[in-house]
DNA sequence: GCAAAAGTGTTGTGTATACACCCATGG
DNA sequence: CCATGGGTGTATACACAACACTTTTGC
């Protein structure tokens, strides 16, 4: 019945005639990233602070990728770039000063030591504390919350979360942390071992009056990367399509 | 450093602008759906035939998901709608005509049996000769194929591309055809009868000179459902957001 | 020598794989 | 009776969960 002519014609009527349903007929394109971070056996997510509340976002620009846009919000955020990033979903919605807007969502992971952030600096807010945020902002937070917990079973992604060298306990409480559920040490540990993504350290870290920590570090080359993400994500900017 | 304000102020003045690198400084959004079907022992695509082959594709509307507009492509496709449809991945690139365009990409699947083919009909091209396709659509196409063929490992998507009723060695077929590889009989039933997910009708095929097949149904009861997915996927209408 | 965290093995249970023959029917 | 696809069971390897004690250090 209809063709995509006929389709790019009656959304080019659109784009001419009035503004129908207080929704502009052309969307606003509006990233959103989901930025966390573990602290003090907490799971957080970078907000900014400005009337109320909001995920950091943005517009992207021609000829960027998206993914280049989305990890320019983290550099916004923090003067440092994420250890991790991976698009969400995409919606269509209509915001509060009834905007028609595209929201495309990245979920992003940092690790919280000496994460210096930016001016003004981003609220760390607790990740099931979400209650104040804007409809979409939460639907799209919950979800990262969701997707983040699932791929703890089945990737590397919480390395992520940790500053370069870390010990094994470390690694543990912060799976706990996002799981908030305790796991058991000595399978903890032969699984992440076994998976072989561990480069051990010669160094030891020395900390209270008890044994010291073997420290790690994650082995990069090891790491299947961004899972059930396309080969290509982040790479498609301009020249490449062309 | 930047805040929302200010990169919406730095956007604002590319819009006013010139459009730089020959592509407008503001998007095209545009759904593309990659359409699978099985039939003959091959997987595949559905294709839009004009000056060249293409992906099926449509614009949103303001007030509709992306979900219901992906949904419209396929049933201007088939005039039937898909019976699994889940969205893919969101991309920005600068197509042949040099328009910015965010391409939202979905996945599809369909029973071949009986399927009408609205006017035009769509072309069926092989899963695994897409080499004709444009560079996004074939990108998008590809990816959507790995990603088929990594659900059908943990979710049970695969009966979306079969009829009401079928025999095991039909679904069997259809894991193998889009695996292209031979799976075990035995291991294969118990698996899925073990799964739950069958309803076993009391009606037998009978077909060539051979022993009668019994016939399945699927429960979609049973069916966690689109599984990675967030949960208000398809929801976020206008009336929703507000 | 004691408090405090690091580190280490075994056993059972369930899940996935490999593999070969009999069954029901039509012609 | 034979050709054709439908249907069934067992043995083995591997992954995962439960569970408790010894080691090294600082004070």
């Amino acid at each position: 019945m209809t063709t995509v002519q006929d389709q790019r014609d009656s959304r080019a009527k659109h784009e001419t005639g009035p503004a129908s349903l207080s929704a502009a007929a052309v969307p606003v394109v509006d990233l959103r990233v989901v930025l966390f971070t573990v602290a003090e056996g907490e799971l957080l997510i970078a907000l900014r602070d400005g009337h109320e509340l909001r995920l950091p976002s943005n517009l992207p620009l021609p000829g960027q990728s998206l993914d280049s846009a989305a990890r320019r919000i983290v550099l916004s955020m923090l003067r440092r770039p994420e250890q991790y990033i991976e698009q969400l979903y995409t919606l269509s919605a209509v915001d509060l000063r009834e905007r028609w807007t595209i929201v495309v969502s990245y979920m992003a992971l940092i690790a919280s030591n000496d994460v210096p952030s930016g001016s003004p600096p981003p609220i760390w807010l607790p990740a099931h504390e979400l209650g104040s945020l804007e409809v979409i902002d939460r639907m799209v937070a919950d979800y990262a919350l969701v997707r983040l917990r699932a791929k703890l079973g089945y990737t590397n992604i919480a390395f992520h979360l940790l500053p370069e060298t870390f010990t094994l306990t470390e690694l543990q409480t912060a799976y706990e942390t996002i799981l908030s559920r305790p796991l058991d040490k000595r399978n903890f540990r032969r699984r992440v071992i076994a998976s072989g993504i561990l480069l051990e350290t010669k160094q030891k870290r020395r900390d209270g009056s008890h044994r010291p920590a073997a420290l790690y570090r994650f082995r990069a080359d090891h790491d299947p990367g961004t899972y059930l993400t396309p080969p290509w994500a982040g790479v498609v900017d301009a020249e490449t399509a062309a």
